[in-house]
DNA sequence: CGTATTTTCTCCAGTGGCTAGAGGAGAGGG
DNA sequence: CCCTCTCCTCTAGCCACTGGAGAAAATACG
């Protein structure tokens, strides 16, 4: 069969070269099939892997999860209840983050809708900094 | 007039201590007078310019735009057309931010929504990974 | 066959905005 | 005097990469 670099594989795969071999460092790609000068050599097998995890980070997906993915879609007969598990708690932590940014979204445009183009003496964006208590959420 | 020392500070401000250091580190905050024994010194014009930063954090302004603010802050007689254009800019980086975790919402949602709790093997959020082309957004 | 360009290798550092820990010195109270 | 609290500096870690230096090997061209 026929194997290829490191190049090839980035190019099939739409992944930079540096992130293969972060993929590689941090396990979620096994380490490499090495040429007799210590190149790295991949076939399709890894093609599939690494655009599996190229999606999944696409989705959203932290690392640990993909990792967690991965293992698990090499085990096909295993019920998908984990998948399912992973995936809804991903989206209730994107329905989070969606949350706190549209709150986020809503208090600066109302701050700088009041904006009347003056001085910054009597700006209200530089008012409402300065002034305002708690602040609207409490962290990003 | 008064002056405390940074733990006076941090709760007056609600921001950690670690923070305050970090913040004069990178000259969000001046350099802190010192006491004779090297501790650090503050007084209320400390506090205000610490809550400016924490609102303008909580208001999710990147560090080196509520630097900018801090100056303009400082400068009540200039048209404040500046302090506008960084918070529609902050604005307009927000919506996209929304934008793109709405689209990518609906990719995880529509994808697990199609799960039928049977074998990994059948597993569609898994195939969508391993199968699905492009993804949905090219990156985060 | 020699040279020039491209590809790959490893290792290290930086991104943003903190947060946490080690190890040590000074401050305040009983 | 001792105990505990607060503070000091310095370093490293978080996340998921990204980029660069310097060297070796592979390929392309004349």
């Amino acid at each position: 069969m026929k194997s290829f670099a490191i190049g090839a594989l980035s190019e099939k795969t739409g992944v930079k070269i540096p992130t293969i071999r972060y993929y590689e460092s941090n396990g979620l790609l096994p380490a490499a099939a090495r040429t007799d000068t210590n190149r790295r050599s991949y076939d399709d097998a890894t093609v599939r892997r690494l655009k599996f995890i190229r999606n999944a980070r696409a989705l959203g997906f932290e690392v640990d999860a993909i990792r967690t993915l991965l293992d698990l879609a090499d085990q096909p007969d295993l019920p998908c209840a984990e998948v399912e598990a992973i995936t809804r708690r991903h989206l209730a932590d994107i329905d989070d983050r969606l949350a706190r940014l549209s709150a986020l979204r809503e208090a600066v445009q109302a701050t700088v809708d009041q904006c009347e183009r003056g001085r910054i003496s009597h700006c209200r964006v530089i008012e409402v900094l300065a002034d305002h208590e708690p602040g609207v959420s409490e962290d990003l």
